[in-house]
DNA sequence: ACCAAAACTTGAACACGTTCGAGAAAGGGG
DNA sequence: CCCCTTTCTCGAACGTGTTCAAGTTTTGGT
């Protein structure tokens, strides 16, 4: 009874020179349209059309239209590295470090908001190739940890051992729920995803200042126990 | 710009005897064919067919396929109740409230955990009517949380009062988080779902329980201020 | 009992994502 | 240059969710 219910055509590496302008041709058009219309509003005949190829062409080189999205992922997240590469230069106070580079990851995605929140939907499914958990987007996702193994390890915090290691997933993790926050933000300018940033950052420092402490010990153990117990 | 491409046909109240039978025929239909063949498979044309009416019959009483799980989930929310009162009627300590309570939320989803992750797709979905925190939902969202309450409210807990309000409410948002792990859980049983439960609630009963601490009644003041400026 | 309004029902038609068999173009070994 | 394999391209056709104008049934007032 699996819900499986993804498309099965695998998409094509482009092998010529033909193939990896048309589909260069493709995803600039696709990508355009995305912009000026939004996902949903954009039909893959419509990008077939705009940029005069058959809609099976389309197909060939993008497993589904959801496929598109994949790419786009990429994107943002070597503009999130490109934001936030200043900050990590210029501070070294892990608050500030945190800070700057969840700023960072909402700037990258701010310029699409408007149908961020349509394609998240599709993220979110847990069979989804594009799920941020998948194996499928495991590359994007180690980048983004990366990221986050910068924050720790650039910054002058004495942080546990026994929580250092897992920190930058961890880390990594509540940007996903910031993401998660910011997706469903109505307010003007998403201000209230700056205002969690803002707010939720020293208290993490805090807690991850507590986690050292002799008394804590026991509970950091306890809860790092606990979560590598969970992770899938 | 707005990506808003729901179904614009509001579903009609029935109104007669008639109406109500049909609706109800169709709900049953529908319900049953998503347990056998799973949501994606179910097609609006065989929950028709197999109820004996027309496919746009059904669009008078749902104004979408995604509407159909509306019903679903005043469902589990009903069963959810069911399998919380007794541990609500035997315990006192706040902890063994909040497990058995959490432990009950996933029993009542756990027959449909197959087609759960479909339907959470769209659910997600930050515009979809489906949202647990959009108005459709307001409904089974405030049982759940008076759900919640009751836990709070029937301990013998002391809580600090600036947090006694907004704690229902901030555990119903837990609640959420250990259903989206659930969606995400391939272990046998959902097995994982338990001990994050089980590992979770003795932290949250800790929290809780420092919160009313002299030291810390600052950060806790802080941690409410900035959650309400966040709720939207 | 009658009749107009409201409630309900129908199924063909539309738009969209996706598939597929068949053909065209490119590559490369002889 | 030829020929065969690989790569690429095409667009009609399929299945799906959804709509809608047109009919049928029920209701409630007189």
């Amino acid at each position: 009874m699996s819900e499986a219910s993804v498309p099965t055509t695998a998409a094509a590496e482009p092998a010529t020179a033909k193939g990896e302008q048309t589909r260069r041709l493709i995803l600039d058009t696709a990508m355009r349209l995305f912009r000026e219309r939004g996902y949903t509003q954009t039909t893959m005949r419509a990008i077939a059309k705009e940029a005069g190829v058959a809609v099976g062409n389309a197909y060939y080189y993008f497993g589904s239209k959801e496929h598109l999205i994949q790419e786009f992922y990429a994107g943002t997240q070597v503009e999130h590295r490109a934001a936030a590469t200043p900050v990590l230069r210029r501070e070294s106070d892990f608050a500030a470090r945190l800070r700057g580079v969840l700023h960072a990851g909402i700037d990258a995605n701010a310029p699409y908001h408007a149908f961020a929140a349509t394609f998240f939907k599709t993220a979110a499914e847990p069979t989804s190739p594009l799920s941020p958990f998948s194996t499928e987007s495991s590359g994007a996702r180690e980048a983004s940890i990366a990221l986050f193994r910068e924050v720790v390890e650039g910054s002058t915090a004495k942080v546990d051992p026994e929580l250092r290691a897992d920190l930058p997933e961890l880390l990594w993790l509540a940007y996903m729920g910031v993401v998660l926050y910011w997706v469903h933000d109505r307010s003007p300018e998403q201000a209230k995803t700056r205002r969690l940033i803002d707010g939720a950052t020293p208290l993490i420092d805090r807690l991850v200042g507590l986690s050292r402490l002799r008394v804590l010990r026991p509970v950091t153990r306890e809860v790092m126990q606990l979560i590598r117990s969970l992770r899938q």
